[in-house]
DNA sequence: CATATTTTGTTTGTGTACAAATAGACTGTG
DNA sequence: CACAGTCTATTTGTACACAAACAAAATATG
């Protein structure tokens, strides 16, 4: 007699790279890193995101800035040297706590966040174009339960 | 009279980083990338990704596997390069045309493969495991028409 | 056949991303 | 107060990811 074992077998099926959701979200997130570098090639994703939590917050320290970004203390120092070099971002080390260094938006850096919000708006809503609204809406509640 | 654009003007909102595709994306990519080298420890997503494509068609040219995982060309030859340091994957010049570079997974490197591919699958389990089924697929289904 | 174009691969430079080690500053507890 | 533990930042090393420039080989076209 015939077990559930014997046709449910090939459900378990052989790996199937492309079906993998590492693979699809990598190339997802190239599209999407395509489009944003088309639209504001004067910076990079992450630039843009530490500047925008930046601006958003009008000032954090670089550990701080890390984690509201989702960036470890290697990736966010890198990243916050190439806009303070860029003057975009001013830091100094906080005088209550000699540990932290604090960030702040340069009026630059405002003036650049304010100048490509829309583009980066624009961004979100031509990688997603693909989908109509409530496609959009559930993609990312299910990326945010992932997360 | 109150008219729709009234209650609706915030629709268009501020712009919020933590709703932007791509910043969901990114840690979603961080997040599924622990589990993967939570699990597998000896290798990396692309590496391996670029191991089972290679186990899976047998032989493929340098260029052509980069094709097939979405790297390119300089990206595909650093995780060549180091299948190969590792001697799971051999290469040589194809005698019909000496610009092509073919790539053979080794006994060594197919093994490794069939030894990662349970654990592989898992890494993908792991990491939809807060959505049941039904939203799995549409997850995958999503990102797909986003690529 | 000759040469313009395309294809494949390499190299260089920049920018995430993370692990691990280090150092200095702070905090909590005995 | 002392000092163990924690927090913040830096440094080093490895690994994608892509742009741009280059070289060699193959192909297309006149």
């Amino acid at each position: 007699m015939p077990q559930d074992g014997d046709l449910l077998m090939d459900t378990s099926d052989t790996y199937v790279l492309e079906r993998q959701i590492g693979f699809v979200m990598r190339r997802a997130v190239q599209r999407h890193i395509a489009i944003f570098s088309s639209l504001i090639p004067e910076m990079t994703p992450t630039q843009f995101a530490a500047l925008a939590k930046l601006c958003e917050l009008g000032q954090a320290s670089q550990n701080e800035l890390g984690r509201l970004t989702s960036m470890d203390v290697a990736t966010v120092k890198g990243v916050v040297d190439r806009l303070r070099a860029r003057d975009l971002v001013t830091a100094a080390p906080l005088e209550s706590d000699k540990r932290r260094l604090m960030l702040t938006p340069t009026r630059k850096g405002r003036a650049l966040y304010r100048k490509y919000t829309p583009q980066a708006a624009e961004v979100t809503r031509q990688t997603l174009a693909p989908l109509d609204d409530a496609e959009q809406r559930q993609l990312l509640q299910l990326l945010e339960r992932i997360i």
